[in-house]
DNA sequence: GTGAAAGCGCTAACAT
DNA sequence: ATGTTAGCGCTTTCAC
């Protein structure tokens, strides 16, 4: 029987159907936008729903099979500014399709909640985002059998049957790179991302690429593994700045190793970017901050989360929607942290 | 009549009950830890719910009066890291207690969308956390009267009447200009953050106190009203370069504005910290990322999340629990942008 | 201690 | 074009 309802304003679509003189599933069709209604009883209706304050019941209108109107995003760890500016693109597409955003960590499922998914695909959303999955594999092939919506952002690589959007990495790698050669750099250093990831494996594509359709080998010496943290930058950096011949440019996957490779080279007490140049990936907003600024590839995070949201609602709409990976375009933006090398240094 | 529910997994309530030989009435019993259950009725019934792999429906849970076991985090705009911590701790304190958390930005409301808030408010979460909400006044004030659960994040100042936890502001704020003073420095500058905020009035008067205590006068000229932006930082370090007596030290309301500081003080081809300290408020990740490293206020966000997330659950177990102010303290971090003031700068 | 049954507010057939 | 009605899966009285 009835508990007290929690709060308020309990006005249902009975009690609109009642002041509208109409039935209540007249007001349900009104709500769903349904086209058999007669203009001025759906103007009636509406005009009771004002009057009365009337707003829908998701949790009903869940239960009885509609929509939720409400997109799950999983994410990695946040904090890194990266996955806010991805977010701020899903935001805004979502707020202009009036869904409402559920966010589920990652670490999260470490733990034995299996209730966890449930809740992600127990018709609580319509439909997920998943950013930069770290083990995507079993989790994805739950989702996929059970046809739930899904869209993966920055991350590509596991398969031609997925919806993703991801930027373009490998043109990425590629463009830094060749933008070095020609300031006349030879020896370009570079540091990898977590090399399971292929948004990582697609920037050394792209180094490797340029590097050798301008006549350069591809020395393996000037290739350090990095995980995209900070301490794995400066450390790489130091190991690249031990080499007998030191490299007048490096190349770091992301903007955080970045800063750690200027901090590795300042303590070298080599000049940036007098001495060497460096350029990152992601163009996060440190990037200008730093002294000096850094030039780097931007990636269009927020245009991602815009793009990988409106792809998922049209998933949604029309769940035969063939799939499709799109790759939005990255920018080099060059600023202060890399120039041309000097007949000297050469 | 019943739609092909959207997906397969679709053990109810019922089909626990049968397979374990029991009404459903008493499974519903189990799952929510209703005392009058025998043992090894219970103990039958969790073996079926595992062997079925059967999953809480939220959505009729919620319709049926229980909880939603969501709870929603309404921010402001994302992206700037502070948010991330907070969020960080957030998550924690709610996977602790299997809640889920639903984001909610606060730009949002500036649209017509009134079916946002009654979203929030309609059991589609069980209370509310808000960072920082910029034009709380009838937004809180409708939660309040729907008896609605909330706390307040990093924002003092309405009144009594509110449960919120924040940072020791104006203790940070105090602590800072002591510092400065104790290294030497008489004129110190101060940026302000948007003074409409109760934690900018803080820090601010947190200043004015360190700096009377110390007998030193409080300068009106040196006071330069600034909004948490980089961009303000930037041009109120302008302003206050461009006094006819320099200030030795600049105290921005926070870490953002101070990295404006740096790059207004560099323009002018001044040295930090050797001509002007520079002190900034939060320690972002940011903070030890820029050179030189910042000094700064710490704020303890992260726990700022996870003990608001704590009282809301408390809250909302327990909803007649006293309204509770909680400041958690701040902590200097000095790093090198800071320095004693040397004789002949006096 | 356990079962029966009435809704929660809505959507989507099915009638008319 | 509109009304009628059967659930969606659960919580919660109320009986027993």
């Amino acid at each position: 029987m009835a508990r007290t309802s929690r709060f308020s304003g309990n006005v249902t679509i009975i009690d609109v159907a009642q002041e509208a003189g109409v039935s209540y599933a007249t007001v349900s069709r009104v709500l769903n936008n349904d086209l058999h209604v007669k203009p001025d009883t759906r103007e009636r209706v509406i005009r009771s729903i004002t009057r009365l304050g009337y707003t829908v019941n998701q949790q009903a209108r869940m239960l009885a099979g509609g929509r939720s109107h409400v997109i799950g995003l999983l994410v990695p760890d946040l904090g890194t500014g990266y996955i806010g500016e991805i977010m701020r693109g899903v935001d805004e597409a979502l707020a202009a399709a009036q869904y409402d955003l559920m966010l589920y960590t990652t670490h999260r499922r470490k733990t034995k909640e299996s209730a966890y998914v449930a809740s992600l695909t127990q018709g609580m959303t319509d439909g997920l985002l998943l950013i930069l999955p770290r083990d995507p594999g079993d989790f994805i092939f739950t989702l996929r059998q059970r046809h739930f919506p899904y869209v993966l952002i920055d991350h590509q690589g596991i398969g031609e049957t997925e919806s993703s959007v991801g930027a373009a990495n490998y043109q990425g790698g590629y463009d830094a790179t060749k933008y070095l050669i020609e300031l006349g750099h030879q020896r370009i250093g570079f540091i990898t991302g977590t090399m399971d990831l292929g948004c990582a494996r697609e920037r050394l594509a792209g180094y490797e690429a340029a590097l050798k359709e301008h006549g350069l080998s591809v020395d393996p010496k000037l290739i350090q593994e990095g995980d995209f943290l900070q301490p794995s930058g400066f450390a790489a950096a130091q190991a690249l700045l031990d080499l007998p011949e030191l490299p007048t440019a490096i190349f770091a996957s992301n903007d955080v190793m970045a800063f750690g490779v200027m901090e590795a080279v300042r303590d070298r007490g080599l000049r940036i970017p007098e001495d060497i140049s460096i350029i990152g990936f992601d163009n996060i907003p440190q990037a200008v901050q730093v002294s000096p600024q850094l030039t780097t590839i931007q990636q269009p995070l927020a245009e991602m989360g815009r793009e990988a949201a409106r792809r998922l609602l049209g998933l949604i709409q029309e769940p035969e929607r063939p799939y499709a990976h799109v790759e939005l375009p990255t920018q080099l933006m060059v600023r202060a942290s890399t120039r041309a090398l000097t007949e000297k240094a050469g």
